[in-house]
DNA sequence: GTTTTATTTGAGTATTTTGAAAAATACGAG
DNA sequence: CTCGTATTTTTCAAAATACTCAAATAAAAC
């Protein structure tokens, strides 16, 4: 559970791979299209889709030896939930959120 | 913009700057207070602090010898606002924020 | 088969982050 | 002023990150 916040939000803590995931949200695209506006290598875009995969955030489907790029946009759902607990602790139960969080640091 | 949303992310990327905004959502506190329950060295702490407070997520007053740190939950704004680029969040949606709690605490 | 296209992997390097430990600073109290 | 408390800073080492370039793999095309 930690693991899966502490990915979420290292992976989104990188303006190449934000810019990624908004390029995502148009279409599926393949590794190599993902690079091409961006001034890196295509190695390090690789990697960079890597991060968001393990995150989850991002799922990697080959098709022929194009490998197609699609974003997951549930799985910002938990880490967008934790974020917005911040915002509206008078409006929840805060003794389960702490509860939550306390049960993440194990 | 960029460097905002950067350093959100990456604070929040780590199970014990979570656990103290948590700590911070009850009440304000001293940096001491802050690093008792952990058992990383009080400088750590006050590193994390740092991190936090650079971030905006923090805010810190010193009132005599004591520094008193206080979560500043709006800086949370653009990374939610961030997110809700990605549809997967209404601007407020406490009902999916008990079911994530619920799932999340069995 | 050989070549081309698509993508990943590994080696090497530079930078950043994390934490401990000890020294330094800041300030209230006696 | 001196002492103890609160917090930061510095120094140092280990680990993680973010690249590049070159080599390796995979599969289509010829």
């Amino acid at each position: 559970m930690a693991d899966q916040l502490d990915s979420t939000f290292a992976a989104l803590a990188d303006p190449t791979r934000r810019a990624i995931l908004a390029m995502l949200l148009e279409d599926d695209m393949a590794v190599t299209d993902v690079a091409e506006p961006f001034e890196m290598s295509l190695a390090a875009i690789s990697k960079h889709l890597g991060v968001l995969t393990a995150a989850g955030l991002v799922s990697q489907e080959k098709r022929g030896r194009v490998k197609w790029c699609k974003l997951e946009p549930d799985a910002l759902r938990g880490a967008s939930v934790w974020m917005q607990g911040f915002g509206q602790m008078d409006a929840i139960d805060l003794d389960a959120f702490e509860a939550f969080l306390a049960k993440e640091l194990d």
